[in-house]
DNA sequence: TTGTAAGCGTTATCAT
DNA sequence: ATGATAACGCTTACAA
C-alpha cells in the first residue's frame, strides 16, 4: 500500500515532451485554446495513458474556490432532512461540486461554519437552522442559500409552510372538528412557526381557538409527539383532533394513543406534516401534508450553483407547493357523550 | 456582498512586523517552535484581531492531504445509512476532518471515488457497497475503511450479520415456527448475505428448509417488502413466519399483511433487522435484531482517522454485537387448520 | 530567534 | 503555437 504519488500535469508534460503549461492549456481550460492539433492529441493521449487527474486542491488554491458546498442540517435522524441532503447531493454531484455535510446536533452551527469557511467553501446551504445562526460574524462573506428560512439577506428555497398548516387545519375543520390540539416545538425556525401559524389562523377564522393546555410544546421527534400526546390524553378534557408539526411527532402521537387505548381516528384524529415514507407504513396510514424534502434540497443546491456561476437568480422563488394527503388517521369527530 | 478577501498569514505578518514564515511557525505547527515569547504573543494577538483563519486548501496542497474523508453510502432514504452517516460525521468533525458525502444511487460508486480522489481525500469509508466497488482501479492507493464488508485488502468495521440472521431464525424456531419464509435482495453486499445465511443455517440445523417459493428476492425497501409479502400471502401455501433482511422490508411486509387482512403476529409472525426508530413506531411494534448503525459509522471514522495518524490499527476488530429485540410482531404459529 | 526561499500542483499572462 | 514565469497561501528547511 505504497503512497503512490499521483500523476501530475508535470509528469504528463515531461512524457509528452511539452511544457506543463501546455498540458494545462490543453486539458483544463479553453477547449479552443490555440494549440496545434498534433500537440493537443499527444497531450491528451499521454494524459490518458498515465491516468492523469487534475489535483482539485491545487486548482482550488489558484481559483480561490473549492468547488465544494457546505450543507448543514439539524438532524439526520429525521428522514425529512435525509431527503434534503439526498436531493442536494445529487444536484451537487452532477454539477461537479462536492458536498461537505455537517450535522448541527452535537456541534453548534457556528463551529461548522468556521470549518467550512477555512476550507474555502464556495457556498453553504442551511436547512431549518433558525435565526440564531444568522448572525453577521459566522455568515459574513459567505455565499448562503437558506432552506425554509426566508431572509432579506440571503436567497433561499422554501416550502409553503403556512399553507401546510392551513391545509391541515382546514381538513379537520371540514370534518367537523372544533376541539383541536397542536403539538410542536417552541422554536425560531421559520417554517416550523409558519406551519403552526397557518393552522392557528385557519382555526381562528372558523371561530375555533386552541386552549393553551392544548397547545403543547414538544420536541419535534417521535418521542416528543408520544409524550405530548400522552399528556393531552391523560390530563384534562380531550381534543377530538391533533395537528402535529411533522410526521415524526404525529407518529409518536399515534403511538401514545394506541398505548392508551384511544382509537385513531375514531376517538381522535391526527394529522402530520412532511409525508415521509413512514406515513404510509404505519397503521392506520397517516393523514398528512406532503412537503417535497428532496426537491427542496435539489433546488437549493441548484440555486447555489447558479449563483456561483454568476447567474443572477430569478428574483424571489415561490415557495414549493404542499399537498394535503388524506389517509387513515382523520375522520369525523366522535359523538359527544 | 463584496467578495472580501480573507485574511492571510501574510496580512498577519505584515501587521505584526514579522515574516510570514514566522506567523506560520507560531500559529500552525510546532507549539514549541523556537520563537521568542514576545513575538509569539504579538503574532497571536494580531492574528486574533484580524480574525485570521488558515486556508486549509493551501495547507492541503503542501501537506498533500486534505483532512477530509469521503463517505459513500448506497441510499440515504434508509434510516440505517442515515445513522451511519451521522455517526461518522460526528467523529470526523470532532477530529477536524470534513466529510464529503456521496450517495451511490444515481451516480455509480466509481464516479464518486474518482471525484474524491481528485480532491486528495485522505481516506474513504464505504458502506455496504459490495464487491463490485472493490476493483483495483477505483480503490488503488486509497485509504479505505469498509463497513459491513470484510476484506483481506482493507480494514473495516462490521456488525455481526451472521449472528443477526441466527437470532432472528432462532427466535422463530423457539416459538415453534417451521414454515418460515425469507424476504431479501439478491446482492453481493456481504452483511446482507450473512444475515440471510445465518438465518438459513439456523433453520437448516433445526431441520427446517426454506422452500424456494418462500425465499423471495425483493428490493431492500418498504416497497420491496410489501410486494414480496403480497406474493407470499397470495400465491401458494402460506408461511407462518417471515424473516426480513431489514426493518424497511419488514414494515413493508406488515403493510401487505394488514392490507390482505392477515393478522400479525396471530396469523403470521414477522421479524426484521436493524432496529430503526421506526420499529417501535409501527403497530404492532416490530420484533427485530438491533444493529448499531450510528456506532458503525462512528467506529469506521475513528478507525480511519487513527490509520491516517499513522497508528497501526489493533488487528481485526470484532464485529459489533447485535441483539434480538422481541416486540409485537412475533408469536407462536397459528394452529394448523 | 527570525527571515529568505523553495516548493506543493495548478492557472494564466506574458514573451518568444 | 508554445514555453517561461508569476501567482495562489501555506509549510519547512536553511541562512542569517
Amino acid at each position: 500500500m505504497e503512497p503512490v504519488r499521483p500523476v501530475t500535469a508535470h509528469d504528463v508534460a515531461h512524457r509528452a515532451g511539452v511544457s506543463q503549461a501546455t498540458v494545462s492549456l490543453v486539458l483544463s481550460h479553453h477547449p479552443r485554446a490555440r494549440v496545434s492539433q498534433a500537440t493537443r492529441d499527444r497531450v491528451i493521449r499521454v494524459a490518458e495513458e498515465l491516468g492523469y487527474r487534475p489535483n482539485v486542491v491545487a486548482q482550488s488554491l489558484v481559483a480561490r474556490r473549492s468547488f465544494a458546498l457546505g450543507l448543514i442540517v439539524p438532524d439526520l435522524a429525521n428522514p425529512f432532512f435525509a431527503g434534503v441532503v439526498s436531493g442536494a447531493e445529487r444536484v451537487a454531484a452532477e454539477e461537479g461540486y462536492a458536498v461537505l455535510l455537517c450535522e448541527a446536533k452535537e456541534l453548534p452551527v457556528e463551529r461548522h461554519l468556521e470549518a467550512l469557511r477555512s476550507r474555502q467553501i464556495d457556498g453553504v446551504i442551511l436547512d431549518a437552522l433558525g435565526a440564531r445562526a444568522l448572525d453577521e460574524a459566522s455568515l459574513g462573506g459567505l455565499n448562503v442559500v437558506l432552506i425554509d428560512e426566508p431572509s432579506a439577506r440571503f436567497p433561499g428555497i422554501a416550502s409553503d409552510a403556512l399553507g401546510a398548516g392551513r391545509l391541515a387545519a382546514g381538513h379537520l375543520l371540514e370534518l367537523g372538528h372544533r376541539r383541536v390540539a397542536y403539538l410542536g416545538p417552541a422554536t425560531d425556525v421559520h417554517a416550523v412557526r409558519m406551519r403552526e401559524r397557518g393552522a392557528m389562523q385557519t382555526l381562528a377564522a372558523a371561530g375555533v381557538s386552541v386552549a393553551s393546555e392544548w397547545l403543547r410544546r414538544v420536541a419535534p421527534t417521535a418521542a416528543g409527539g408520544q409524550e405530548g400526546m400522552r399528556t393531552l390524553l391523560t390530563r384534562g378534557p380531550r381534543p377530538t383532533a391533533v395537528i402535529c408539526v411533522n410526521d415524526l411527532v404525529a407518529i409518536g402521537a399515534m403511538k401514545a394513543a394506541s398505548r392508551l387505548g384511544v382509537r385513531v381516528p375514531d376517538d381522535c384524529s391526527i394529522v402530520g406534516c412532511d409525508d415521509l415514507e413512514l406515513a404510509r407504513l404505519v397503521t392506520p396510514e397517516l393523514t398528512t401534508v406532503a412537503v417535497p424534502a428532496r426537491e427542496l434540497g435539489a433546488r437549493a443546491a441548484r440555486l447555489l450553483v447558479r449563483r456561483l456561476a454568476g447567474k443572477e437568480l430569478p428574483g424571489a422563488t415561490r415557495p414549493l407547493p404542499v399537498r394535503l394527503v388524506v389517509r387513515g388517521t382523520t375522520a369525523i369527530p366522535p359523538v359527544t357523550t
